[in-house]
DNA sequence: TTTGTGTGTCGATATCACTATTACACACAT
DNA sequence: ATGTGTGTAATAGTGATATCGACACACAAA
């Protein structure tokens, strides 16, 4: 049950608005970075913006930019803005409703799925994509 | 992103043989219960043999059985053994090299993603198809 | 005010993983 | 010997995602 890449290429965006400190970054040369079109970061980007994590500067010298400090952006944040499936999936078809565990099957086992997503998330919600930036400066700095 | 239900089909195929102690069922009736087709279930229980979770009784009367104690099978076991891709997806295509940022990127989120897979492992390992069985018989025994 | 630039969004196409279904050879129990 | 059930292959269908081209709108600069 995997993840989409947006949550990898959200984070790519961040990052590299991140490390270019306040310079505006247009779409194009995101997508250049992430090796993919345009639309895809300008997607990525609506939804980050809608989450409070970027805005837009319109107009010739224009592009992208950090709403926020990059130690206040966690990647739980960036996970929450951009994904939108659940990380586990059930049954598609709801099982046999007159089957004793078929039934109750989805109840019994909810609990157990919620806490494991938790702990992930909980995870994510340690770093910070100022952490990610440093360590890429760090790694490109050789 | 086509997110699979084999974990949770799989959970709902242990648990069903977990109730019923130690009668075999056939595909076809697990499928009924799971309400899919017997293939579906034949896959899944292939991989579940390979795991030395469960076993085949061929012939007449025949169907399938756990191979271990229902509280000696994790949940995390069952995803192990059914699960086959990663839970976080990265770039598709791999990043510019020249970038700064795209050729640092993965190796920067790498080991975030590791820990977050890891907790939720972790999680996952903490609850066995016993409780899940048990948690089934309370409800349906109202 | 005019011009240029970049965003934001729509629609169509391609691609991939997963599910569903049919079919059939093989193994075991009675 | 017969019937039953497993295991696997081949095929088709589905849903989410990614990719590409195009265009209206907003802002900045001159």
């Amino acid at each position: 049950m995997p993840t989409s890449t947006r949550f990898a290429v959200a984070t790519h965006i961040l990052t590299a608005l991140a490390v270019t400190e306040g310079k505006p970054l247009r779409s194009e040369d995101l997508a250049t970075s992430v090796n993919t079109g345009a639309v895809v970061i300008r997607g990525l980007l609506s939804r980050l913006a809608e989450a409070g994590l970027t805005r837009s500067q319109l107009g010739s010298g224009g592009g992208a930019l950090l709403a926020k400090a990059p130690n206040e952006i966690r990647l739980l944040d960036v996970y929450r803005a951009v994904e939108d499936t659940e990380l586990f999936t059930v049954h598609r078809q709801p099982p046999c409703a007159e089957c004793p565990v078929g039934a109750n099957i989805l109840a019994a086992i909810n609990p157990v799925l919620t806490r494991a997503q938790t702990a992930m998330e909980a995870e994510l919600g340690r770093t910070t994509i100022a952490e990610i930036a440093a360590r890429v400066n760090a790694a490109a700095h050789v």
